[in-house]
DNA sequence: TGCATTTATACACTCAATGTAGCGATGCAG
DNA sequence: CTGCATCGCTACATTGAGTGTATAAATGCA
């Protein structure tokens, strides 16, 4: 890595940073982009050039996050089916943020402010959403046969629609963290079996 | 209804209606709210007044659909799986908005503008999330003793996430509504086919 | 008819987000 | 080492969503 992308590494870590302690003291709302920026010594275009939206400061790992499933789907096991695949997958990635986020702080902030900051809450939505699509389109590479796209796209929808539902109730019953990842990670398995009629 | 409701209910229905028309005709970005409230001869402000943001103009109908849902999760039928009650609830969710929002045009403005436009699906995704809580709540109600809240939010999870995730596949592949909605309908089963090992 | 409530308006304002032009540091080819 | 292109950043200006406040007008009700 030359010295200009370490630079600018550490800028966008200063602005998450700045971000993520401002947000606590101040709230999410009452703190501007402007009081981000300036608190990391940057200007406010500047924010903008690291991240295309205020909630995005938030959420700055996710795409590598998902490339990690789509790539733990890419690598089918003999014998493996779409079920165990997705598990494979979604264990992938619950492994990464807990790994990746939890050290710095991020994962507590984000986690608060998804419950309590609808725009944050969209947004995370929102790029859950791609990600499940391009897990769907994977899952589909990966079982060409016996899956259409359509199909695809239900097992994958349902898989992480079961997961991050069981997330958000988990939390919401203020279970520990190690119960809500053992919930998320249940999740589908339960699911299913109450969805078999 | 009073003389109050009905002129306020007009009012709506104009902004809505000039909404559409407006996005149709200049694209969603390219149309501001205030444009849209002097094409119905209303002030900036009133607009706000009606709708908490610009998205909401398209998701008009989408809380007392919700309720449908519900509704349909608290008649619980004796011996009746939890799966088909969310199936049911499902169904006249469905239902409704075929019903209601397919005349209107509105059913078509906001599929096209919830493909295209990242904050209309931002914003479809948070409500979506939000009726999915309501569902999941009042489905643990009608089976208290076979299911608890992190159980329930799973298969309520699962079912809408496949039911969501199909649409959009089923959309994407150009497949005719009717297409879709059966899509739609016979997600749920298809995943938990899939799901269960 | 008089009073309270509700709907809409006018005006002023904050702040997220974008466009543009320019400056200085870095990387790289000759 | 030098000249040139690129890149990260800044300054400045602007758009447009969304909010607060005060106020007029219409409606419902006693």
């Amino acid at each position: 890595m030359g010295l200009r992308e370490a630079k600018k590494e550490r800028t966008r870590e200063a602005l998450v940073e700045a971000a993520v302690r401002l947000f606590e003291e101040n709230g999410y709302e009452r703190t501007t982009v402007a009081q981000i920026a300036a608190a990391a010594q940057l200007s406010t275009r500047t924010f903008f050039l690291h991240f295309a939206t205020k909630e995005d400061v938030l959420l700055a790992n996710s795409v590598p996050r998902v490339e990690l499933g789509v790539a733990a789907l890419g690598e089918r096991r003999s014998g493996e089916s779409p079920a165990r695949a997705l598990a494979r997958a979604i264990g992938a990635m619950v492994a990464d943020a807990s790994a990746k986020d939890l050290p710095t702080g991020l994962a507590a902030a984000r986690t608060r402010l998804v419950a309590t900051e609808p725009a944050v809450q969209a947004r995370l939505l929102q790029r859950m959403a791609t990600a499940q699509s391009a897990l769907a389109e994977a899952l589909r590479r990966a079982y060409p046969d016996e899956l259409d796209p359509v199909s695809a796209a239900a097992v994958t929808g349902a898989a992480l629609g079961a997961v991050s539902a069981a997330a958000v109730a988990a939390l919401r019953e203020g279970l520990p963290p190690e119960r809500v990842r053992a919930a998320m990670l249940g999740a589908p398995a339960v699911a299913a079996f109450h969805l078999a009629e």
